[in-house]
RNA sequence: GCGCCCGUAGCUCAGCCGGAUAGAGCAUCGGAUUCCUAAUCCGAGGGUCGUGGGUUCGAAUCCCGCCGGGCGCACCA
């Protein structure tokens, strides 16, 4: 249990002897009760909030029962001072070994300090990534790949099971336009001159030598036949080489996943009917015409009876088509039979990565999840922003139809896998996020990567300078460093911001944020610079002292827990904590 | 027109389930390097938290209106 979860049940249990005395109600409700570090640090290391939010309910003036509350607490096991302030908080100062202590609780624990059992082993369904398999991942993609990797990772330390998934897009109508544009690659390579390639094309040259291999593989069997006959060969053969180049992709980016479902195969086994007929036994589907859509005017729009699902009934603005007009299932209906499958997969809990420009799909998909499940399953749909483009200050204006994308490999060969993920995480999801090549790459001192890099590097350069030294600093001897050594204020504030660590867990696991990770670190980054620097300006306090082996036992101790806490961090984040920065 | 997201310092953004005098980086200005990595540190200036109401002991945070920006709005994915 992390030392905030220790002092709440001191609370509870001041509380409840408060109750027992009479003076205060019993079975009173705890739910708003919290203990958490005061913004002002002179205030004390934590703060509960107790006095004032039971006072209306306990008929007791806020400030009177903060009193009441402190001199409870003011006996409570590792409390140095409890004292009430205006206008009800109780200000709790622990005694400096208890949070010494946590020192030796990282040593110990190592990578599983932080730990938490709040998915209490829930299993839950991250999809993220998913992008169409007509070509390579570009560096949308990668934001929303990063973002859905760190997720679950942050999850899976936070005690769910995760289940990484991508979902292959390759039944739809994409894949036909990729079809198509590798049999324009296809005549071009075989001489049979198909013109211009058409708007709606694919230009990517990846292409290309996908069709020169159907070339070299089947000849010119293909020319002059209509679209029925090639359309399948080309669309599974470009899918598929697609697919092999986004592995590629996500292995640059450290990225892998549990399961790949394809929604061609979806639809071959059924699943669509099958999720359709459970809506429809429960009476949510329905034949009907829509109204014209709301937006700008759509030219060529008839009125057409389809097959709808009452999404409206589950808190979607309107019901939405199951069928298209020429009776082919829709994308949704694909997708709703995608959903209901991650469930009957065993997944209670299902997490959607998107692109932001999918914001108006939100709902219709909460509702098909709400009604195919009957409301067993929870949907968590987090949307990730735009990811602005920069080169030395400069926009930089990419455009697909005239073939200048940048790909997400050719990002990562120039900023490195581990700048690139530490960056698209510096930014909450649903905020959108300026990235310029030019500054990730030049390591400059406003790229926070290296200043939480700098951090881990320092603490690993120190221990090499005490092994040189002849210092002690196998784990064992570590966990055993009497910590009570370390009194300086610098030392103290360092500790206290190591042992947020279980905290922020929690915090970023909840709300799905794993950006609260990477700011986290670089506060943590901050307090270990600080002290450094100062034990460049007084002896007393550097870190290996070789005249006073106690104080550098503790000292390299100390460090040892910040550096495990740093390294777990950026783990999480899928970036690797480096030992030199040179 | 409707839905979702956003609006916090000159710029880019944090702000945890409502909490105390709203924070960080960049930029500006002033300092720190015989010695564990200066890719660092210390300090200063800079904010009506878009705006108007509401809820309450307390609102950047929750609710409503308005203004401004982004994304989306049958039969694509």
């Amino acid at each position: 249990m992390n030392l905030f979860d220790r002092m709440l049940e001191e609370v509870r249990g001041a509380i409840a002897r408060l109750a027992e005395a009479g003076q205060l109600p019993p079975d009173l409700d705890l739910g708003r009760v919290t203990v958490e570090p005061p913004r002002d640090p002179d205030h004390g290391h934590m703060a509960t909030n107790a006095a004032l939010v039971l006072a209306r309910t306990a008929r007791r003036r806020p400030m009177e029962l903060a009193e009441d509350l402190a001199r409870e607490l003011g006996g409570a096991p590792g409390v140095r001072e409890a004292r009430a302030t205006a206008p009800g908080f109780v200000n709790l100062r622990l005694e400096d070994a208890v949070w010494l202590e946590q020192i030796r609780c990282v040593l110990e624990q190592g990578e599983d300090y932080g730990r938490t059992d709040l998915g209490a082993g829930i299993t839950v369904n991250c999809e993220y990534c998913s992008a169409n398999p007509t070509g390579p991942l570009h560096v949308g993609h990668g934001r929303g790949t990063v973002y859905g990797d760190a997720l679950a990772n942050l999850l899976a330390f936070a005690g769910y099971r995760v289940v990484r998934e991508y979902y292959i897009n390759d039944g739809g109508g994409q894949v036909e336009v990729l079809a198509r544009s590798l049999f324009h690659r296809y005549r071009e390579i075989l001489g049979d001159d198909p013109g211009p390639l058409p708007p709606d094309a694919y230009p990517y040259p990846e292409l290309i030598p996908v069709a020169r291999r159907i070339a070299e593989e089947d000849g010119p069997v293909w020319l002059g036949q209509p679209e029925e006959a090639w359309r399948e060969r080309f669309a599974r053969a470009g899918s598929e080489a697609m697919m092999a180049r986004i592995r590629e992709d996500l292995a640059a980016l450290g990225v892998r996943f549990d399961v790949f479902t394809s929604e061609r195969r979806l639809i071959q086994e059924g699943r669509i009917e099958e999720a359709v007929r459970r809506l429809e036994e429960q009476g949510h589907v329905y034949v009907g015409t829509l109204p014209p859509p709301k937006g700008k005017p759509v030219e060529d729009w008839e009125p057409n009876p389809q097959l709808l699902f009452r999404a409206s009934a589950f808190g979607d603005d309107s019901d939405r088509p199951l069928k298209r007009a020429n009776g082919a299932w829709t994308y949704f209906a694909a997708d709703l039979a995608y959903h209901y499958d991650k469930f009957r997969r065993g997944a209670p809990l299902l997490v959607d990565v998107w692109g932001a420009d999918h914001g108006g799909y939100v709902k219709r998909m909460e509702a098909a999840v709400a009604a195919l499940t009957g409301g067993k399953a929870r949907l968590v749909v987090k949307l990730c922003q735009m990811v602005h483009l920069y080169r030395g200050g400069q926009p930089l204006r990419l455009s697909k139809r005239a073939g200048s994308v940048l790909w997400l490999r050719d990002v990562l060969e120039q900023v490195g896998r581990d700048v690139f993920r530490f960056m698209m995480l510096t930014r909450k999801n649903d905020a959108p996020l300026d990235f310029d090549l030019e500054k990730a790459v030049e390591q400059s001192r406003d790229n926070p990567v290296f200043y939480v890099q700098y951090a881990h590097a320092r603490i690993c350069s120190v221990f090499r300078h005490a092994e040189e030294a002849g210092m002690p600093t196998d784990r064992r001897r570590l966990i055993a460093a009497p910590l009570d050594q370390l009194r300086d204020p610098g030392e103290l504030a360092l500790v206290r911001t190591m042992a947020h660590w279980p905290r922020v867990v929690v915090g970023a696991a909840r709300h799905f944020e794993p950006h609260r990770i990477a700011f986290y670190l670089h506060d943590l980054a901050g307090a270990l610079h600080a002290l450094w620097t100062r034990g460049k300006e007084d002896d007393a306090l550097r870190f290996v002292i070789p005249e006073r082996p106690q104080v550098t036992l503790a000292r390299l101790a100390m460090l040892a827990a910040v550096r495990q806490v740093i390294a777990r961090g950026l783990r999480i984040m899928g970036v690797e904590p480096v030992t030199e920065l040179q």
